[in-house]
DNA sequence: GTCCCTATACTCGGATAGCAAGTGTCCGAGTATAGGCGG
DNA sequence: CCGCCTATACTCGGACACTTGCTATCCGAGTATAGGGAC
């Protein structure tokens, strides 16, 4: 089992542009330069994201992405299967009802005792992810951020958003 | 984020071995058939198995696969890692310390807030699957099994093992 | 009749191709801005 | 001087190559068994 690394590049995202004023915007040119990654490849996830509702576009000089919610609105849920999809990890295709001991479909309980508990872990899962929001993570940042690295994170919102 | 298949077929395979007797062994191939999948690939994960003690492998005649421990002492998600890999779902690359505001390490929290609850999503779901043990598993379809799928498979068994 | 030896057949194990999905990149569609022109 | 128009430059969005890892397969290494021969 493995995540994309576009997962990752997302939350970062959503995190920066959770600390933009409400009426700027960030181009994706200024979000790959931010997290030094391909801006072509990044711009191919924020396409996701903006198809998921979570962030909104806007075309033309002085537009770019922002949040489209109040980023406690947010979870990181959300992203994430924005990203990678929201079908579940585990897919099971019944392979107990095959073979030499196959019977008709009713003679098998309706969902297979594996699928179950893959099934539960997947929500388990899910249910952490849902339980922060990018509004979480924000604080988080900004509580635990050094005063070097938040000085020179100040200085480049200026410069990027005059 | 998806799974392999070879994850659900190596869940069913100790299912299935759960049942044997401790001094039998089925063979890849009869694995195989019983589940109506490809058998050489079939063992390809049926060696990871091995490699990682969870069944212990017989060669010549007679020989074959069984659980080297009792089926209550085997955890799903012993089975999983196996075939999957221990590694986490998600892969952190740090990209928080790159780009125009890259500050000396030291300056930064020892865990990024969003691996960090990326990370306890990823211990919700190995916890969910080490609850469950493989003889839990086979004790729920012992339980749930219809009579028609019971008999059939008594009557498979019955012709391998001979 | 019993024991031993050998040939056999059956098993696992790792090394080898094929393919789909993730990764990376590019160019066209659309729009707010800035400058120039006319009134 | 003010308003409008146009050209520009900057943005997103989807369509196009490439690479990694999962999928699928094969053949060689190893061993318990069965049969035959010698004692």
């Amino acid at each position: 089992m493995r995540l994309g690394e576009g997962v990752e590049w997302a939350l970062h995202c959503t995190t920066v542009l959770a600390f933009l004023p409400a009426d700027g915007a960030l181009p994706a040119a200024r979000l790959a330069e931010y997290h030094a990654v391909p801006a072509a490849y990044l711009a191919k996830h924020l396409q996701a994201l903006s198809r998921a509702g979570i962030v909104e576009s806007a075309r033309g000089p002085k537009g770019g992405y922002r949040l489209s919610r109040p980023p406690a609105e947010i979870t990181l849920l959300e992203v994430v299967e924005a990203v990678e999809g929201p079908e579940s990890s585990f897919r099971c295709t019944e392979i107990r009802q095959q073979g030499p001991t196959k019977c008709a479909p009713r003679s098998y309980s309706p969902v297979c005792a594996i699928a179950g508990v893959m099934r539960e872990a997947d929500m388990a899962w899910r249910d952490r992810l849902a339980q922060t929001s990018v509004g979480d993570i924000a604080a988080g940042v900004a509580s635990d951020v050094s005063a070097e690295v938040a000085a020179k994170a100040a200085a480049w919102f200026e410069e990027v958003l005059t």
